[in-house]
DNA sequence: GTGAAAGCGCTAACAA
DNA sequence: TTGTTAGCGCTTTCAC
């Protein structure tokens, strides 16, 4: 059926040491026979059967992704830039979504174990000791990609959150005379939220501003979540004079919140979103936002691992790239 | 090291057909000795090595996913939708991304048989004849998702372009006193996007209308290219009353290339997109658009792969899924 | 430069 | 109900 490595050998008159010692591009081989091997399997269409080496050479060329939602445009991105990256070091990925439950990704970590990965990028919400746990025993390395821990245990790769939310809250005081942005907190218990909302907090103490615990607002990640964010800051007494949302897509649903209701940005209260996600362009009024390089991340994430992976030395274990504010229409009345 | 089904079997005092047996469900085992092989089992932590299994099985439960780009939001959705019914039926997902390009999909096409995957979701533009000649000598199912094969050869999910094509154009002639409506065109030479073009063309000639070619624009699949078109309808003599854009994506760049040069949609020009991504409600105005359930074609594509894994008896090998049209505020003036 | 042979960890007859 | 024994297709010593 299926013609095998012992099929060439045959039929090219070598051992299927020999034969192997092509496919890998071995150089202890004639050329001449290199060329005779190389010509009947082309002729009799071999295809290396890489289940078969896997077994044999305990290597699988295959890394595991474990993600909370790849229809998530800010997780696709990153997607992405590990998938380039993967392709340049001819690695495959396994993906899987795990919605950032901790049984789905403890699950999900076991069922890549077992298909014998021989890495694993991983991606979510909340790092519990059970992740870390099986994090240091498992028998290969793992990367986080934009995902915190806070013991710095496992290799990741991040931003700074926390003095990306300090920025951009502190852009939002100096441009709105000292007043307090709101913000608008979604997935409040993932380390990364908490990090921008201590930036926050930061930024408040240092201007000396009274915070108002009103002025925080909590909403599911999503648009529609910023549509009910924007209603109950029109519920309040006074619309604060700006508004850090913690999510572009949750930005988005802010700022048309407030449109639908008679309300301009940023005329009226000043919007600064967090990612930088194409998104952020596809508004009107454009989007401020902290630009968090979802692409970059997962490249160098990806990067990482494959040093891991080839035991080559590791010098920056938990690398934090860098962020800047991009300012656009949301926040400029111009 | 790692401990092996073999392993466990000498310290369960079984046979390692036993503890595969154990593993893998078998009934013919005495309830005494599985749980017996289920403690050592905890015991030692034994996880079964799934590359060993798909050697010995020759099955790996995995598919392989060729996908255009993953961080594009139209095939991302579709991603999730092909992972969810995976998942269901317990197959892992290899993920790649062709840029739709021939080489590429060749390419991963016979990575993923080398991997040895169960079977193969492809998403493309072109399929041409060498793609077909690889499908049809794949020693595994294929399914096209979202992806038009004209000879009908291979299983496929697609919705009925053409007649989603005319229906939006028709909706667009009869809305505007039967003039013609613009039609913006990405990736003109994907057979989908020529469906597309043939119900536009079909809507046309029903209502009689004289088709003026300067009405076809074609641009970018992109936010940006939106934006050239927008600013290549207003260089025409006389702004037509809609347009039909064949992308949501694009859609959006045109409303915002009109509204940024002054312009008013739907009043000065009626907009009609396509996909209904999760873009289309986040405009304003929202986009009118055709609904492409993209989550539902993958997932129906997954699972007609399932069948065809399992050898089940598949009746409908070319699927259409209906679609219709969403009317929002980017074509209704109120 | 090439070949022989022993596994890799498991499944699947076939026996018992 | 359980065990024995071939492989699955390849890599990798170790000889020659």
């Amino acid at each position: 059926m299926t013609v095998t490595i012992y099929d060439v050998a045959r039929e090219a008159n070598v051992s299927m040491a020999t034969v192997s010692r092509v496919v890998n591009g071995n150089p202890n081989v004639k050329p001449s026979t290199r060329k005779k091997v190389l010509a009947t399997i082309e002729r009799l269409g071999y295809r290396p059967n890489a289940v078969a080496r896997g077994l044999a050479s305990k290597k699988t060329t295959t890394v595991g992704a474990i993600i909370p939602d790849i229809s998530n445009i800010f997780f696709s991105e990153l997607a992405r830039g590990i998938e380039d990256i993967a392709t340049m070091y001819k690695y495959n990925i396994i993906l899987s979504n795990s919605d950032s439950k901790k049984e789905n990704e403890l699950q999900l970590i076991n069922t890549m174990l077992e298909k014998q990965v021989d890495g694993i990028l991983f991606m979510g919400g909340n790092i519990t000791d059970e992740h870390i746990q099986q994090f240091k025993t498992s028998s290969v390395p793992v990367v986080l990609a934009a995902t915190y821990d806070s013991s710095n245990e496992i290799p990741s790769v991040n931003i700074d959150y926390e003095l990306a939310g300090y920025e951009a809250t502190k852009d939002l005081i100096e441009n709105n005379n000292n007043q307090q942005p709101a913000i608008v907190i979604s997935v409040p218990d993932a380390p990364v939220n908490k990090l921008k909302y201590e930036g926050y907090l930061r930024a408040l103490e240092e201007s000396n501003i009274e915070f108002s615990e009103e002025l925080v607002i909590t909403v599911d990640y999503s648009y529609d979540g910023g549509i009910t964010a924007a209603e109950k800051l029109l519920e309040l007494e006074a619309l604060p004079s700006s508004v850090f949302v913690t999510f572009d897509e949750v930005a988005i649903g802010v700022i048309h919140g407030f449109q639908d209701r008679g309300y301009n940005v940023p005329e009226d209260i000043q919007v600064f979103g967090f990612d930088n996600t194409k998104l952020a362009k596809m508004v009107r009024p454009t989007l401020s936002t902290v630009v968090q390089p979802m692409y970059d991340i997962g490249a160098v994430a990806m990067r990482l691992l494959t040093k891991y992976m080839n035991k080559e030395e590791v010098t920056d274990k938990n690398v934090v790239l860098p962020h800047r504010l991009e300012k656009r229409n949301s926040t400029t009345s111009n």
